[in-house]
RNA sequence: GGAGGGGUGGGUGAGUGGUUAAAGCCACCAGACUGUAAAUCUGGCGUCCGGAAGGGCUUCGCAGGUUCGAAUCCUGCCCCCUCCA
C-alpha cells in the first residue's frame, strides 16, 4: 500500500483523468493529493435506493483507486436525506422509511459497496449520528445561511421554477442536509456524479462558512445504460447491477451498444489508455469487429464481480446459447412428480404434460395469453432424448411432454422435464 | 379565501357517448437478418376458454347514477398541481 504523498506521475495522471468528468477544484485537488495527509473521500447514499449498478461503479472505482493510494473512505448513510428523495426527478416526498428498513438497505448495499471498496479502509457513519439532535434553532441557523435565488442556480429547480412545476420545500433541504454531512465528517474530498454538482458544492460552500477547508468536488461521468441512449439507471431498466449472476452480467454487456464500448473500458476496467486508443482506433478502421472487444469488456466486468472461472463459464454460455444457439449445459428442471402433485400432468398414463402448462409453471411465460403467442411466433421448439428437435406449433399445445423432453422457449430460455 | 388544471394500460401520453382492450412513443417479448442479447426490419404486447373461428371476463382515481351503450355525461368522495390573495 502506497502512504499518501507519495503518487507518481502516472497514478496522478489516472486519478484525475481516467473516469472524471470535472474536479473542483483541480489545482486544490492536486496540492491535496501530494501533500501527503491522509485524505477524507467523503461518499453519501440514501438507504432508500439499496442497488447498486454499474453506473455507480464508476465512482466506487475512484474510490477504490484513492484507498490504494492511502486514503480514507467515509460514507455516509442518508438515513435522514432518503426520506426528502433527492429531488432530481418530479418525484414528490418520499414515505418515510422505519428504521428496520433503513437498516436493512444499509447493509444490502454495503454488501454490495465493499465488492468495489476495500472495507478495512473505510468508515460507515449513519446521518443520525448529527441530524438525529438537530433541533429547529439548528435548522433555522443552517437554512439561514443560504437564499432561494441560490438554490435557483441548480438547473433542475430553475426548470421546474419556469415550467411552473412543483418544488418542496424539503426538496430544497436535501443539498443542505447533504452539505452539512460535509462539515459533520470534515470531508476534504466529496464525490458525486455530475449530477450532483449543486449539491456538492453547497458542502464546499458550507464548511468554508463554518470555518474549516472547503471540500474538492469530484465528479464522475454519467454511465450510460445498456440501452445506448439514457443514462443507466434501474428505473430505466436499461442497467447492469452488480449482484447481477455471472451469465446475466455478461450477457448484459454484450447487450451494450457498440458506441459506449469504449466509455465502458475506460469507466469500468483497468485497461491501460494506450490500449483503448488502439481498439477505438481498429473500431474506427473496421479493422476489428465490435463483438470481440466488447467480449472482453464483458469478461472483464464479469471477473471483476464474481471470479476468472465465473467469467469464463459465462462467455461459454455466451458463446453455446446465443452465438452458436446451442444448448446450455444447465438447464432449469421440472420434475414430473411435482407436476403431477400440482395437478398439471396428465394424459393417458398421466405422465405427459402439456406445453403452454410446463411453460407457465417452469415461469417461461407470465400467462396463457404469453404462452399462445409465443407458439403462435415459432418461439417454441421441443427436443426429445434422443435429440431431435421440432417447433411446437399453437395447435400442439396438448399433451406431448415426457419426461427427458426439453423444451426450448424463444433463444435462450430452457427447461428440462424430468422423471420422479 | 378565490380561480383554474389534472388523476388513463409497466412508463410517457392521446382520447371527451358507440367503429376503443383504448392512438403514438418508450420499455418488454418473438421472428428475420447479423458482426453480439449491438444496429436495422417485421410482428406481438389485459386476461380466460377454444385447434381455430369465435366467445367470456376485467381495465381508464373511488362509489353511485343517466343511457340501448360511458374512459368519455351527471352526483358525491379521495388525491395531486398551478395561479391570484
Amino acid at each position: 500500500m502506497t502512504s499518501p504523498g507519495r503518487i507518481s506521475a502516472e497514478d496522478l495522471e489516472s486519478v484525475i483523468n481516467r473516469g472524471v468528468s470535472e474536479i473542483i477544484s483541480r489545482e486544490e485537488f492536486v496540492r491535496l493529493l501530494r501533500s501527503g495527509k491522509k485524505l477524507r473521500l467523503k461518499m453519501g447514499f440514501d438507504p432508500s435506493r439499496p442497488d447498486i449498478h454499474l453506473g455507480h461503479v464508476v465512482g466506487l472505482r475512484k474510490l477504490r483507486q484513492l484507498q490504494d493510494l492511502g486514503h480514507q473512505v467515509i460514507l455516509i448513510v442518508g438515513d435522514w436525506t432518503a426520506q426528502i428523495g433527492d429531488p432530481s426527478g418530479q418525484s414528490a416526498t418520499r414515505t418515510m422509511l422505519t428504521h428496520e428498513q433503513v437498516l436493512e438497505n444499509a447493509e444490502s448495499y454495503l454488501r454490495q459497496f465493499f465488492k468495489v471498496v476495500d472495507q478495512s479502509r473505510a468508515e460507515v457513519i449513519y446521518q443520525s449520528e448529527w441530524f438525529g439532535k438537530f433541533g429547529l434553532a439548528d435548522i433555522l441557523e443552517l437554512t439561514g445561511r443560504f437564499t432561494v435565488a441560490q438554490f435557483m442556480q441548480r438547473a433542475d429547480f430553475a426548470q421546474r421554477f419556469a415550467d411552473q412545476k412543483p418544488i418542496a420545500i424539503t426538496e430544497l433541504l436535501y443539498p443542505l442536509l447533504q452539505a452539512y454531512d460535509s462539515v459533520a465528517i470534515e470531508a476534504d474530498v466529496e464525490f458525486g456524479g455530475t449530477d450532483q454538482m449543486f449539491n456538492l458544492l453547497v458542502g464546499r460552500e458550507l464548511q468554508g462558512m463554518m470555518g474549516q477547508t472547503p471540500q474538492q468536488c469530484f465528479l464522475m461521468p454519467i454511465l450510460v445504460g445498456t440501452d445506448g441512449v439514457q443514462k443507466m439507471s434501474k428505473s430505466l431498466e436499461n442497467y447492469v447491477a452488480v449482484d447481477e449472476p455471472p451469465n446475466d452480467m455478461y450477457g448484459k454487456l454484450m447487450s451494450v451498444s457498440d458506441d459506449q464500448i469504449m466509455s465502458y473500458f475506460e469507466y469500468l476496467t483497468d485497461v491501460p489508455m494506450e490500449e483503448l486508443a488502439g481498439i477505438t482506433n481498429d473500431l474506427k478502421n473496421n479493422a476489428l469487429n465490435p463483438m470481440e472487444p466488447k467480449k472482453r469488456l464483458a469478461w472483464d466486468v464479469t471477473n471483476q464481480f464474481h471470479d476468472r472461472d465465473a467469467a469464463d463459464a459465462a462467455q461459454a454460455h455466451f458463446e453455446r446459447v446465443v452465438q452458436r444457439r446451442d444448448v446450455p449445459t444447465d438447464i432449469p428442471e421440472m420434475s414430473l412428480s411435482e407436476l403431477r402433485s400440482r395437478g398439471i400432468a396428465g394424459g393417458p398414463d398421466g405422465n405427459d404434460v402439456r406445453v403452454d402448462d410446463l411453460m407457465l409453471a417452469a415461469g417461461l411465460a407470465p400467462s396463457k395469453a404469453q404462452v399462445k403467442r409465443l407458439l403462435a411466433q415459432g418461439a417454441v421448439e421441443r427436443m426429445s432424448q434422443s435429440g431431435d428437435s421440432q417447433p411446437v406449433s399453437a395447435a400442439d399445445a396438448g399433451y406431448l411432454l415426457q419426461s427427458g423432453d426439453l423444451l426450448r422457449v424463444g433463444k435462450r430460455r430452457f427447461v428440462r422435464l424430468t422423471d420422479s
